[in-house]
DNA sequence: GTCTATACGATGATAGAC
DNA sequence: GTCTATCATCGTATAGAC
């Protein structure tokens, strides 16, 4: 086996049973076990458990953001062709829906934003400090976007708003199979999936539109 | 030292710890340690990490619980003697309120409601049901409260936005300092929190209140 | 360069002496 | 009730095989 199919071996064992049992909790014998590899292959390829986590959250979260940065390009391009202010709906719209698009997705990432949604609250401030530096550019994006959209309030309350979204956000990703209790499905459904993140949109909408 | 004293003080310690290091990875002899206490006195006080841990939550939460269930009775109460319904916004405060205000207690337990806030999406499951079970029925009595005050939602759509909720409050309580960055202070500030209390309500406000 | 085997200190937990 | 001794397991580091 080459050294390629080794660490893509690993990623993908870390991503499954960091999602499943955590960070903390995910041991690397665990992690080695699963992907077939030595114990020490993943101090060797990425020199620790922390930069394994570093590995894996970059592997999706770079594509990701990206993703919903150009998305949130595009509404604000619309809106300057329109002549018009961007919609609160359709900026929210563009950063969230891509993120849970990514739990449908057949490549085998469904597992992926349950870890991110746990890295945000991490009482590990260098968990937290991962997360936050791959997020930043993506988040003072969309704030910036969110002043245009709402002239009427202050930056400092969008950004307060603008935490909470996180906030509800990342409660919903915590859990794959969280959406389908909503529909009291007893198999988890992508119907389920669209269902909150639609209704998601509309919660956090209503209250960044709030008036101040 | 009574038994009293040592189990007090093994409550104080944890609830410490595991405010700052989260419960994986806050160690019982750091614990122990802190407390005065031999290594085996957790053990021997409560049975184990993961009871010493729900001997925290209940401490604080029971009695946090029934304040915040007055509170919702409460407004229910006013609601029926004016013989209209009950406000969305009211019953959240009755919620939400208490919970913050919680952190600016001088009896020392300003730390504890970050552990809730990570209990409730730990990865975990023992860890995450010991938080559940213990507000399951506050949750069912603001879901039926709301449901009052919002005939017009279907009480699965209300579910779902009381979940929202739950992340969006979940979010502010991990973080002790958090609130104090919206008002770019340096140093911690009673006013910050009660800044970040009033917006997040007037935030889960507007998104419960969203029409359908 | 890649990978394996192995050792080290620290952890959660427990049994049994006192 | 309290404490010591002990065990399996953890993350990490290193020496050496291929």
């Amino acid at each position: 086996m080459t050294q390629t199919d080794t660490k893509i071996r690993l990623l993908d064992a870390a991503e499954s049973l960091f999602s499943q049992q955590g960070f903390t909790s995910a041991s690397l014998r665990a992690i080695t076990t699963a992907a077939q590899a030595n114990l020490a292959a993943a101090n060797y390829h990425f020199g620790g458990k922390e930069a394994l986590l570093s590995a894996v959250l970059e592997r999706r979260l770079l594509p990701l953001n990206q993703q919903r940065s150009d998305r949130i390009d595009q509404v604000l391009a619309a809106a300057t062709t329109a002549g018009t202010r961007p919609e609160v709906e359709a900026l929210i719209r563009a950063f969230i829906e891509p993120t849970f698009a990514f739990r449908r997705d057949k490549n085998g990432s469904s597992e992926f934003i349950s870890i991110i949604g746990r890295a945000m609250t991490s009482a590990d401030p260098l968990v937290r400090d991962l997360f936050l530096a791959l997020v930043q550019p993506l988040f003072s994006q969309l704030h910036q976007a969110l002043c245009q959209a709402l002239p009427q309030l202050t930056p400092q309350l969008i950004f307060t708003r603008l935490f909470f979204t996180m906030g509800a956000m990342g409660h919903c990703i915590c859990f794959p199979g969280m959406s389908q209790i909503f529909n009291g499905n007893s198999a988890s459904n992508p119907e389920d999936d669209i269902f909150m993140t639609n209704n998601l949109i509309r919660f956090v909408t209503a209250g960044l539109e709030a008036p101040c």
